[in-house]
DNA sequence: ATAAAAAGATGTAATCATTACAACTTAATG
DNA sequence: CATTAAGTTGTAATGATTACATCTTTTTAT
């Protein structure tokens, strides 16, 4: 049984409108770790009002109910996850493909409770290089 | 016998002008993750005529020879780090100071070599949270 | 040493992601 | 059905970063 961008919502209690369902939908079924630019574009197609104002409003409202992540592994523009299971996040710095590591973070996540005193929320674990694809090109 | 910022400098095969060292002889000794601004507003006072596009250059190429790493822990601006070993940051929600962690990293560190036929170059690990001191005055 | 070329630094202008804000629409409440 | 709150939209403002042309300093070759 797949979680719905319905229950995914209502379980993060957010009111489910039609921009936000849409939103959520586009990020679960998206592997490639959007930017609000690339779901703007995309999701025109099937809701030509929606704004970009809105993507933004609603991901603040995603990250803030815990119902997505943030990553700003790329300098030059934040992109997006609805996988909220902690796991590290690879960016190529030749294609800037963003790719998830599920290994990796195990070892680090039991210390997110406290550390030096401090109260830790969340975590982020990003490895930089070049990706399996283009090293292979670069033969 | 502690390293100065023309040992580093030299040390990554970076030519030692004037600002460049007094830039890394300010990353090195500061032990707040300044971002570009900071940087530019405290050497000037040493420095009348350093020129903020020159603190983008001069840390692009500390970055790019492994001199400093860039952190992208704060969503609104970029800071960095003259220490380049391994090492966790933390930044608190609420005074947005950037914390070193010194614990934690050493687990998923060996893997920093390949990682599903990827080639790792680097690594950042960030915690968010809210910091000992917030804590304290939050009670 | 000196002229030519390369490297580095500077300031201004342009770019672009993000936010602020005011107007508009839809949903909830009584 | 009317009122209020919540959500959405578009435009304008902000602010970090980059592009670029000019100027200065260093390096190289004659």
């Amino acid at each position: 049984m797949t979680r719905t961008a319905f229950d995914i919502l209502v379980g993060h209690n957010i009111k489910p409108s039609p921009q936000r369902l849409a939103i959520m939908d586009y990020l679960m079924h998206s592997c490639t770790h959007p930017t609000i630019d690339e779901m703007h574009t995309s999701l025109l197609r099937q809701m030509p009002t929606l704004s970009k104002t809105t993507i933004y409003n609603t991901l603040r409202t995603f990250v803030e109910h815990g119902a997505a992540q943030m990553l700003t592994i790329n300098e030059k523009t934040t992109c997006y996850d609805a996988d909220t299971e902690p796991h590290a996040h690879f960016i190529c710095e030749r294609c800037n493909r963003v790719i998830d590591l599920y290994h990796g973070t195990e070892d680090i996540i039991p210390k997110c409770e406290t550390m030096h005193g401090h109260l830790i929320k969340s975590m982020q674990v990003y490895y930089k290089g070049v990706c399996k694809d283009c090293k292979r090109e670069l033969t």
